[in-house]
DNA sequence: TAATATTAATAGTCAAAGAAAGTCAAACAG
DNA sequence: CTGTTTGACTTTCTTTGACTATTAATATTA
């Protein structure tokens, strides 16, 4: 018997190919209930195969009329891109190392200079200094880091 | 299945463009009729959407020929994104929220979509869910998951 | 007529119910 | 042991409706 995320992995990828298309909303309990499954099921899925290390990017909703939107990254648009996203980088990289890769895809001009200044904000190391990091605390530094950007000339 | 919310929300954003104006009067229940919806249904939508925070401001009348106006402010880029980052967003900040500004800032066309993405890449919650994050790890993560809004359609 | 009270027409508030999706940890299968 | 499945609980967002507040118009009264 093939596992249950298997199949689930499976339906999502042959809806988008035979949509043919890059970008699909689910409704997750609807999908829990097609496959009779716990909706959380759905979570599991799609936090273990449809990661951005694999490809994915996933934007969602709660509420009333919420959804699940799973994008396809299209690697053959930018293939500079996709292999700085799956081989490059790694698990772990330095600051330095980042930065380096910034200004070479601007130079290459596939990101603009403000793009570039966005990214730099939110990996330098004013950003990412913070040792046992309430989610939030983090996040706001960052944000303000790369609002920043926009009023810098 | 769209938001009633949104709906009434497009609606009137696109009264005020058609009519080409920053100034816009309704009546509520007319509105709520037209939508075959609560009254206070209208209240949520302006209190979701029509906030100060999202550059409009509103005055209303009760009583015999009562009306909401809804004005636009003219919210010049650099002081507002000064005071975003001065006095709104504080030291924390929820992904929520977040969201929200880059949303009214991208449509207050002081950012593009993309860049807007690559924020909202840098701040969600699947980049930021390391607890005691070894920085470069945390970066990592940062700069893929702000990477792959480039290859994202 | 001028002042005052009443009524009808609006809009506001708040809390409960409904409609999703997220999280987390325990149980389970290979 | 690792990866999967499940379910209880949480969070977010929307919709609705009962009740309240304000205002303009109208009727009444001094």
């Amino acid at each position: 018997m093939s596992r249950l995320s298997d199949i689930i992995e499976r339906f999502i990828k042959e809806l988008m190919r035979d949509a043919n298309t890059d970008m699909l909303e689910i409704q997750r309990n609807e999908l829990a209930d097609h496959f009779n499954c716990a909706p959380s099921q759905i979570n599991y899925v799609l936090s273990t195969r449809f990661t951005v290390d694999k490809g994915y990017y996933i934007v969602s909703r709660r509420g009333g009329g919420g959804f699940i939107r799973i994008m396809k990254l299209d690697t053959e648009t930018i293939p500079f891109v996709g292999y700085l996203i799956f081989e490059h980088i790694g698990d772990s990289i330095s600051q330095l190392d980042a930065s380096r890769i910034l200004a070479n895809i601007e130079e290459k001009g596939i990101i603009t200079p403000r793009e570039r200044a966005i990214m730099e904000a939110a990996t330098n190391g004013r950003s990412l200094n913070v040792f046992s990091p309430p989610k939030d605390v983090v996040r706001a530094k960052l944000l303000k880091s790369m609002l920043s950007v926009l009023i810098t000339d």
